[in-house]
DNA sequence: TGTACATCAGTGAACGCGCGTTCACTGATGTAC
DNA sequence: TGTACATCAGTGAACGCGCGTTCACTGATGTAC
């Protein structure tokens, strides 16, 4: 539609987003660390070699998957506050689920996204990008104008919690601790409990 | 001393704990996927058929060192519980501090241990058996003689927090949000506000 | 509209490599008499 | 104490495999005239 049509429809239509789709696949199948270009190739029913006319080398097709949850985490992040008043512990408890909800349906790629490995600097922006969605519910909820210090301080404890639920869930320890309490219930409790109160 | 005197001291001395001293080694240096009993077999300084005498397979050497972890950290919560008053509010700080020092003493092996892979029953029975002194804590702080749902209830929300304050910290997102706090003070703070009060 | 040319996405074969596991073996150790 | 034997931890070579990356190439597409 309009002017999009994907800028180059060659021999391919577009494989490199094609191979970010089977590389996607791959890191939730088994893993980054066993994810290969060779799979991701047959997967795209393309030689080998192709992968190297978009991605200088394995790991920067990683990247472009992990770019890609972020975007996607961040928009999602937008979508939960729709209907919430700005600052709420409502609104923030909704971001806080749309967290713990997207790592639980992309399970791999949320470890990869926040394991050490594959630096680059579009990734660490990304990155700052997303956490900036909560560190701006946090402000309001202070009645900050900016994100200073003590918006800091009073964020990452409610990240630490969301990140820990996260893990527990996608690694099935909720299960483990006979635990079934919804993630909404218990990002809300945690909300509630660890938010510095107002003024 | 005494009778201990290592069972067997054939040819290698103890092979088997040297492999995995080896193997836990490589899981810290490049994770479990990337850990190969080719490189443990040289680090150990012996054939790559040597370990099949001890181990059926690749798994079971990572399987043995997530039980080394297990045994550690439980260990590491009794050590912490020492000289704190039972079911205190600083005596769960206590075994929460410690559950985030162990993860960054050593995370490859932390996040091995509670990643989903690589599954066994002595592995689970290990992790219940971490866990249930965090459970301990928790039902004498409540006043309960058991472990009911009640304080499985209680405990996880602590469990999350830690657990998330552990991979935010080996994956270096504390410095990402510019926090500088304690451990010890995070986990403090979460005790107090996530316990539920006693009574 | 038709032709000549430039571009460059994707090919296919090859490279050197390290892997997990198996096998028949060997040789040091422990044991029975 | 000395000899014959059994055990079994560790060997060394081999297996079949898939990997990441390179290279000179080819052939479909887009562009200039």
């Amino acid at each position: 539609m309009d002017q999009v049509k994907q800028k180059t429809g060659y021999h391919h239509g577009d494989l490199r987003q094609q191979l970010v789709a089977a590389t996607r696949a791959l890191v939730e199948e088994k893993g980054p660390d066993l994810f290969s270009v060779s799979e991701a190739c047959r997967a795209a029913g393309v030689s080998t070699a192709a992968p190297y006319r978009h991605f200088a080398d394995r790991t920067e097709m990683l990247i472009a998957v992990a770019l890609e949850g972020f975007g996607e985490m961040t928009a999602s992040f937008e979508t939960a506050l729709a209907g919430h008043e700005p600052g709420s512990n409502d609104a923030i408890t909704a971001v806080g689920t749309a967290y713990v909800d997207y790592a639980e349906a992309n399970p791999g790629l949320f470890r990869m996204m926040f394991a050490g490995d594959h630096q680059s600097d579009a990734l660490e922006e990304a990155g700052h990008g997303c956490y900036a969605v909560v560190l701006g519910q946090v402000a309001r909820r202070m009645g900050r104008a900016e994100v200073d210090d003590a918006v800091m301080q009073a964020a990452f404890p409610l990240w630490t919690f969301v990140h820990g639920l996260a893990f527990l869930r996608i690694d099935g320890k909720a299960e483990f601790a006979k635990m079934q309490t919804e993630v909404r219930d218990l990002v809300g409790f945690a909300t509630q409990r660890l938010m510095v109160r107002p003024g």
